[in-house]
DNA sequence: ACGCTTAAAAAAATCGATATTATTCCCAAC
DNA sequence: GTTGGGAATAATATCGATTTTTTTAAGCGT
């Protein structure tokens, strides 16, 4: 359970969902003016509080979240290459578009990269590394997915417990970057799932795939495993590509 | 042949190795001081001017370039998520450092996404696509690998060639995320060859090797040619892993 | 009314200065 | 001789103002 990403991440606002690593890291009440604009703006864009092309000026930010020009556009470079920010030449920032034939893609490589990984992990894996997907898993299905028992909404909680299910599953894949492309991959779809607003519970039992994945991972067969982890990921990609007409 | 990179590139120096892809783009002498800053640093550290570890001052830098703080710091923050650069905490910034352990990684990880993108593009590839291979083939076999007949001088125009032929072949895997990742990681590739100082050819023949993979490819012989792409990776980074003791 | 040129406004990019934070170095105390 | 405190120094992070560039609007002639 290393931690190597020095990367600044100070998560701030509730909608965050955990995408930004708050394990083991120093969460003083002190951050830079432009990890705190990251954070934010981030957050902002993955909950679709900023619309998807939305232009980003400058000062508008600046005022909103009363800091200097600097942090703002250095948060916004970062937010950049994480594919949440568009950069136009010399005519400034906007959130970044989305598009159903982006969201396939995405849906595609996702499936390829954590496969690859699930595979990796599941050859390489010691002990250690079964437990923390035990516990990952365990810990998730001790949550329920929906805040409200009638109507869903998201919990954060959950959201929290299944993307470090999700990270424990490859995380002895040995391969620091194509664990950062993942995460890179998990994030950007999150914000898709945030964007198609979604409203109802999807009508498979989501924790029983993930107890057959951790099961599947126990028992090192890798060909089942990876099997059950890309239906996992395409099944709820063809949920929320029905709801995505509006881009 | 599509340009769907927006993101700022703009060559200037000569040790650009056509990292930037300067393609179809307005290559005019103007260009941001941001862009400036970016490419400049940017092909430095990957010259290996910039040494791995080299802490980053910015009043040194902006002098040196000759620009202002803004602009600097913008790009070092660009630089941060291209793993060229590493952001500490609130003490800047420095040259992004090296280790054999990471080399493993790199090309572990290459092998894994270009083996997975090969395969894809052979999968779907349309005609068009196979004469562009073709043609990039051609092109990188008309130019000499070394500048020099007697010992080892980098030529700057294979380089480009060679990047170029290897884009091409994954160029319809139909993911514009996977193919940034094999951007990114060729990238940080090339660092590492620069790195090593290699001073003499390999031994094998590496313009055969790219025909081979070549001729697999028109034959749409999908196992054949990720086996030769994947040795032409393994080959080449066993080469240099020798000459990595430095770090 | 339409297109073209030009002026005014808005916004982005950049700069230089200030405030903040880390580092260094010296000196005293143990 | 080492350790700890605390200036002095150096470097970063941030801000507000200035310079460019782009966008909008207006004016003019056809």
């Amino acid at each position: 359970m290393k931690q190597e990403d020095t990367e600044l991440m100070m998560p701030e606002s509730v909608d965050d969902f955990g995408l930004s690593d708050t394990s083991d890291k120093e969460t003083s009440g002190r951050a830079s003016m432009t990890s705190r604009a990251y954070a934010r703006l981030r957050a902002d864009i993955i909950a679709g509080v900023l619309i998807p092309g939305q232009k980003l000026k400058i000062e508008e930010l600046r005022q909103l979240y009363d800091v200097g020009t600097s942090p703002i556009r250095e948060a916004l470079s970062l937010l950049t290459s994480d594919h949440f920010v568009e950069r136009i030449d010399q005519r400034g920032f906007r959130v970044a578009t989305v598009s159903a034939k982006e969201f396939d893609e995405l849906l595609k490589t996702r499936c390829w990269l954590e496969e690859r990984a699930l595979r990796e992990s599941i050859a390489h894996g010691n002990a250690s590394w079964e437990e923390q997907v035990v516990l990952a898993a365990y810990r998730l299905s001790r949550v329920p997915r929906s805040a409200a028992d009638d109507h869903f909404v998201a919990n954060a909680e959950w959201e929290v417990r299944h993307k470090h299910f999700h990270v424990t599953l490859i995380s002895a894949c040995d391969s620091t970057m194509l664990m950062k492309f993942c995460d890179q991959l998990y994030d950007q779809n999150i914000r898709y799932r945030q964007l198609s607003g979604i409203q109802a519970y999807p009508t498979r039992d989501v924790t029983a795939e993930h107890g057959a994945i951790c099961d599947a991972v126990l028992a090192r067969d890798a060909d089942l495993a990876a099997q059950l982890l890309v239906s996992h990921y395409v099944n709820t990609g063809d949920f929320l590509k029905d709801q995505l007409d509006a881009y």
